[in-house]
DNA sequence: AGGTATACCTCGTGATACGATGTATACAAT
DNA sequence: ATTGTATACATCGTATCACGAGGTATACCT
Protein backbone atom coordinates (compact mmCIF):
# COMPACT_ATOMS: atom_id res chain seq x y z
CA UNK A 1 0.00 0.00 0.00
CA UNK A 2 0.80 3.72 -0.59
CA UNK A 3 2.97 4.45 2.45
CA UNK A 4 1.20 8.34 2.94
CA UNK A 5 -1.83 6.33 3.05
CA UNK A 6 -0.93 4.06 5.80
CA UNK A 7 0.38 6.51 7.90
CA UNK A 8 -3.18 7.41 9.11
CA UNK A 9 -3.87 3.74 9.81
CA UNK A 10 -0.82 2.65 11.64
CA UNK A 11 -1.19 4.00 15.13
CA UNK A 12 -5.48 3.27 15.17
CA UNK A 13 -3.94 0.04 13.91
CA UNK A 14 -1.95 -1.63 16.79
CA UNK A 15 -4.82 -0.29 18.79
CA UNK A 16 -6.93 -1.89 17.44
CA UNK A 17 -4.87 -5.15 17.80
CA UNK A 18 -4.98 -5.34 21.26
CA UNK A 19 -8.64 -4.32 21.52
CA UNK A 20 -9.99 -6.82 22.65
CA UNK A 21 -7.14 -8.65 24.45
CA UNK A 22 -4.17 -7.61 25.64
CA UNK A 23 -1.43 -8.12 23.01
CA UNK A 24 2.49 -8.25 22.77
CA UNK A 25 4.75 -7.15 19.94
CA UNK A 26 5.63 -10.12 17.96
CA UNK A 27 2.02 -10.88 18.13
CA UNK A 28 0.79 -7.28 16.75
CA UNK A 29 2.76 -7.77 13.90
CA UNK A 30 1.38 -11.51 13.03
CA UNK A 31 -2.17 -10.25 13.65
CA UNK A 32 -1.90 -7.78 11.09
CA UNK A 33 0.22 -8.91 8.83
CA UNK A 34 -3.12 -9.62 6.09
CA UNK A 35 -4.37 -6.28 6.85
CA UNK A 36 -1.38 -4.70 6.32
CA UNK A 37 2.74 -5.00 6.77
CA UNK A 38 4.60 -2.84 9.62
CA UNK A 39 8.58 -4.04 10.45
CA UNK A 40 9.20 -4.52 14.24
CA UNK A 41 11.03 -1.27 13.98
CA UNK A 42 8.00 0.53 12.89
CA UNK A 43 5.91 -0.88 15.54
CA UNK A 44 8.19 -0.88 18.76
CA UNK A 45 8.18 3.19 17.47
CA UNK A 46 4.59 2.83 17.44
CA UNK A 47 4.31 1.68 20.72
CA UNK A 48 6.69 3.72 22.37
CA UNK A 49 4.20 6.70 21.10
CA UNK A 50 1.26 5.12 22.05
CA UNK A 51 2.37 4.48 25.59
CA UNK A 52 3.70 8.00 25.84
CA UNK A 53 0.32 9.42 24.81
CA UNK A 54 -1.01 7.14 27.54
CA UNK A 55 -3.12 5.17 24.92
CA UNK A 56 -1.62 2.13 26.32
CA UNK A 57 -0.42 0.84 29.16
CA UNK A 58 2.56 -1.96 29.44
CA UNK A 59 3.42 -5.05 31.65
CA UNK A 60 6.21 -7.49 31.60
CA UNK A 61 5.68 -10.92 31.98
CA UNK A 62 7.39 -14.04 31.73
CA UNK A 63 6.84 -16.71 29.30
CA UNK A 64 9.00 -19.85 28.60
CA UNK A 65 11.72 -18.14 30.34
CA UNK A 66 11.92 -15.10 27.75
CA UNK A 67 10.37 -11.60 28.39
CA UNK A 68 7.27 -10.06 26.99
CA UNK A 69 6.13 -7.04 27.41
CA UNK A 70 2.13 -7.29 27.04
CA UNK A 71 0.37 -3.95 25.88
CA UNK A 72 -3.47 -3.11 27.28
CA UNK A 73 -5.43 -0.27 25.55
CA UNK A 74 -6.79 2.17 27.85
CA UNK A 75 -9.85 4.35 27.93
CA UNK A 76 -7.44 7.16 25.91
CA UNK A 77 -6.82 4.65 23.24
CA UNK A 78 -10.72 3.51 23.05
CA UNK A 79 -11.55 7.24 22.51
CA UNK A 80 -9.06 7.49 20.20
CA UNK A 81 -10.41 4.56 17.90
CA UNK A 82 -13.70 6.64 18.22
CA UNK A 83 -11.80 9.83 16.85
CA UNK A 84 -10.87 7.33 13.91
CA UNK A 85 -14.41 7.01 12.81
CA UNK A 86 -15.10 10.54 12.70
CA UNK A 87 -12.33 11.22 10.77
CA UNK A 88 -13.29 8.38 8.14
CA UNK A 89 -16.04 10.37 7.59
CA UNK A 90 -14.70 12.81 6.40
CA UNK A 91 -12.22 10.54 4.62
CA UNK A 92 -15.31 9.63 2.71
CA UNK A 93 -15.81 12.94 1.43
CA UNK A 94 -12.62 13.39 0.53
CA UNK A 95 -12.57 10.08 -1.65
CA UNK A 96 -16.27 11.15 -3.19
CA UNK A 97 -14.17 14.13 -3.95
CA UNK A 98 -11.47 12.12 -5.61
CA UNK A 99 -13.52 9.94 -7.62
CA UNK A 100 -16.46 11.94 -8.17
CA UNK A 101 -16.19 12.22 -12.33
CA UNK A 102 -15.61 8.98 -13.27
CA UNK A 103 -18.67 8.13 -14.97
CA UNK A 104 -17.43 4.71 -16.67
CA UNK A 105 -18.17 2.80 -13.37
CA UNK A 106 -20.06 5.41 -10.93
CA UNK B 1 -8.80 15.75 10.55
CA UNK B 2 -5.82 13.79 11.86
CA UNK B 3 -2.71 14.71 9.89
CA UNK B 4 -1.38 11.21 9.18
CA UNK B 5 -4.83 10.40 7.66
CA UNK B 6 -4.31 13.66 5.77
CA UNK B 7 -1.16 12.44 4.03
CA UNK B 8 -2.56 9.62 2.17
CA UNK B 9 -5.09 11.83 0.65
CA UNK B 10 -3.19 15.16 0.02
CA UNK B 11 -1.23 14.64 -3.49
CA UNK B 12 -4.23 12.35 -5.41
CA UNK B 13 -6.27 15.67 -3.95
CA UNK B 14 -4.39 18.06 -5.98
CA UNK B 15 -4.37 16.23 -8.86
CA UNK B 16 -8.03 15.57 -8.58
CA UNK B 17 -8.30 19.15 -8.17
CA UNK B 18 -6.53 20.01 -11.72
CA UNK B 19 -8.12 16.63 -13.50
CA UNK B 20 -11.20 18.13 -15.49
CA UNK B 21 -9.96 21.49 -15.92
CA UNK B 22 -6.13 23.51 -15.47
CA UNK B 23 -5.79 25.18 -12.50
CA UNK B 24 -3.67 27.23 -10.42
CA UNK B 25 -2.22 27.33 -6.90
CA UNK B 26 -4.56 30.01 -5.24
CA UNK B 27 -7.77 28.59 -6.69
CA UNK B 28 -6.65 24.68 -6.21
CA UNK B 29 -6.87 26.32 -2.26
CA UNK B 30 -9.79 27.34 -2.64
CA UNK B 31 -11.10 24.60 -4.37
CA UNK B 32 -10.13 22.14 -1.41
CA UNK B 33 -11.12 24.34 0.75
CA UNK B 34 -14.65 22.40 1.34
CA UNK B 35 -12.85 19.33 1.78
CA UNK B 36 -9.35 19.42 2.83
CA UNK B 37 -7.59 22.61 4.64
CA UNK B 38 -4.00 22.94 2.72
CA UNK B 39 -1.63 26.03 3.34
CA UNK B 40 0.11 27.37 0.07
CA UNK B 41 3.39 26.38 1.25
CA UNK B 42 2.02 22.77 1.63
CA UNK B 43 0.74 22.95 -1.38
CA UNK B 44 3.85 24.38 -3.77
CA UNK B 45 5.42 21.97 -2.03
CA UNK B 46 3.34 19.00 -3.44
CA UNK B 47 3.07 21.17 -6.65
CA UNK B 48 6.63 20.76 -6.71
CA UNK B 49 6.77 17.10 -6.28
CA UNK B 50 4.29 16.07 -8.49
CA UNK B 51 5.96 17.86 -11.11
CA UNK B 52 9.10 15.79 -10.49
CA UNK B 53 7.05 12.90 -11.10
CA UNK B 54 5.93 14.19 -13.87
CA UNK B 55 2.41 13.75 -12.64
CA UNK B 56 1.54 17.46 -13.96
CA UNK B 57 3.25 20.39 -16.21
CA UNK B 58 3.29 23.59 -15.86
CA UNK B 59 2.36 26.90 -18.21
CA UNK B 60 3.08 30.16 -16.84
CA UNK B 61 0.44 32.36 -18.06
CA UNK B 62 -0.68 36.27 -17.75
CA UNK B 63 -3.66 37.28 -15.99
CA UNK B 64 -4.47 41.10 -14.86
CA UNK B 65 -1.08 41.82 -14.86
CA UNK B 66 -0.19 39.34 -12.59
CA UNK B 67 1.52 35.86 -14.09
CA UNK B 68 0.00 33.04 -12.98
CA UNK B 69 1.46 29.05 -13.30
CA UNK B 70 -1.38 26.80 -14.71
CA UNK B 71 -0.88 23.14 -13.83
CA UNK B 72 -2.17 20.24 -16.23
CA UNK B 73 -2.26 16.90 -15.01
CA UNK B 74 -0.70 14.13 -17.33
CA UNK B 75 -1.41 10.52 -17.98
CA UNK B 76 1.11 9.46 -15.41
CA UNK B 77 -1.48 11.78 -13.06
CA UNK B 78 -4.41 9.89 -14.21
CA UNK B 79 -2.78 7.09 -13.71
CA UNK B 80 -2.19 8.11 -9.97
CA UNK B 81 -5.29 8.26 -9.24
CA UNK B 82 -6.26 5.19 -10.83
CA UNK B 83 -3.86 3.65 -8.15
CA UNK B 84 -5.06 5.88 -5.40
CA UNK B 85 -8.58 3.59 -6.17
CA UNK B 86 -6.98 0.11 -6.33
CA UNK B 87 -5.14 1.43 -2.72
CA UNK B 88 -8.27 2.78 -1.32
CA UNK B 89 -9.72 -1.00 -1.28
CA UNK B 90 -6.75 -2.40 1.25
CA UNK B 91 -7.83 1.13 3.32
CA UNK B 92 -11.14 -0.47 3.21
CA UNK B 93 -10.17 -3.48 4.74
CA UNK B 94 -8.02 -2.50 7.32
CA UNK B 95 -11.04 0.08 8.10
CA UNK B 96 -13.07 -2.95 8.43
CA UNK B 97 -10.36 -4.37 10.98
CA UNK B 98 -10.31 -1.55 13.36
CA UNK B 99 -13.74 -1.48 14.09
CA UNK B 100 -15.06 -4.72 13.10
CA UNK B 101 -15.85 -5.04 16.86
CA UNK B 102 -18.31 -2.28 17.49
CA UNK B 103 -21.31 -4.38 17.63
CA UNK B 104 -23.70 -1.47 19.09
CA UNK B 105 -23.98 0.17 15.61
CA UNK B 106 -22.47 -2.43 13.12
C1' DA C 1 27.44 -26.28 15.59
C1' DG C 2 24.16 -24.15 12.68
C1' DG C 3 19.54 -22.77 11.51
C1' DT C 4 15.05 -20.95 12.53
C1' DA C 5 11.54 -18.88 15.32
C1' DT C 6 10.60 -15.98 19.02
C1' DA C 7 11.16 -11.43 21.33
C1' DC C 8 13.00 -7.25 22.38
C1' DC C 9 15.61 -2.67 21.19
C1' DT C 10 18.37 1.53 18.93
C1' DC C 11 20.23 4.53 15.48
C1' DG C 12 20.41 7.04 11.22
C1' DT C 13 18.12 8.56 7.17
C1' DG C 14 14.87 10.32 4.01
C1' DA C 15 10.30 12.04 3.27
C1' DT C 16 7.20 15.45 4.32
C1' DA C 17 3.45 18.97 6.27
C1' DC C 18 3.47 23.35 7.78
C1' DG C 19 4.34 27.81 10.15
C1' DA C 20 6.92 31.85 9.41
C1' DT C 21 8.45 34.87 6.32
C1' DG C 22 9.20 37.37 1.99
C1' DT C 23 7.97 39.51 -2.68
C1' DA C 24 4.69 41.77 -5.71
C1' DT C 25 0.25 43.56 -7.87
C1' DA C 26 -4.73 45.27 -7.82
C1' DC C 27 -8.31 47.57 -5.64
C1' DA C 28 -11.26 49.45 -2.04
C1' DA C 29 -11.65 52.18 2.12
C1' DT C 30 -10.20 55.83 5.10
C1' DA D 1 -1.63 59.17 0.56
C1' DT D 2 -1.89 55.26 3.31
C1' DT D 3 -3.77 51.22 5.12
C1' DG D 4 -5.92 46.88 4.51
C1' DT D 5 -7.34 42.90 1.94
C1' DA D 6 -7.26 39.68 -1.76
C1' DT D 7 -4.56 37.58 -5.14
C1' DA D 8 -0.35 34.91 -6.36
C1' DC D 9 4.00 33.08 -6.01
C1' DA D 10 8.21 31.22 -3.31
C1' DT D 11 11.79 29.56 0.43
C1' DC D 12 13.55 27.95 4.83
C1' DG D 13 13.64 25.59 9.16
C1' DT D 14 11.50 22.38 12.19
C1' DA D 15 9.16 18.46 13.96
C1' DT D 16 7.20 14.13 13.00
C1' DC D 17 7.62 9.73 11.40
C1' DA D 18 8.29 4.93 8.84
C1' DC D 19 11.73 1.90 8.13
C1' DG D 20 16.11 -0.53 7.00
C1' DA D 21 20.19 -2.04 9.23
C1' DG D 22 22.01 -3.79 12.96
C1' DG D 23 22.22 -5.63 17.81
C1' DT D 24 20.99 -8.91 21.97
C1' DA D 25 19.10 -13.10 23.77
C1' DT D 26 16.47 -17.60 24.43
C1' DA D 27 14.33 -22.08 22.82
C1' DC D 28 14.28 -25.86 19.95
C1' DC D 29 15.37 -28.80 16.11
C1' DT D 30 18.80 -31.13 13.16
Amino acid sequence: MDIQLKRGLLDVCVLAAIKDEDSYGYRIIKDLKPYMELSESTLYTILKRLESARMLTVRTAEHDGRLRKYYRITDRGLRRIEEFREDWKQMMSVYRFITKEERADG
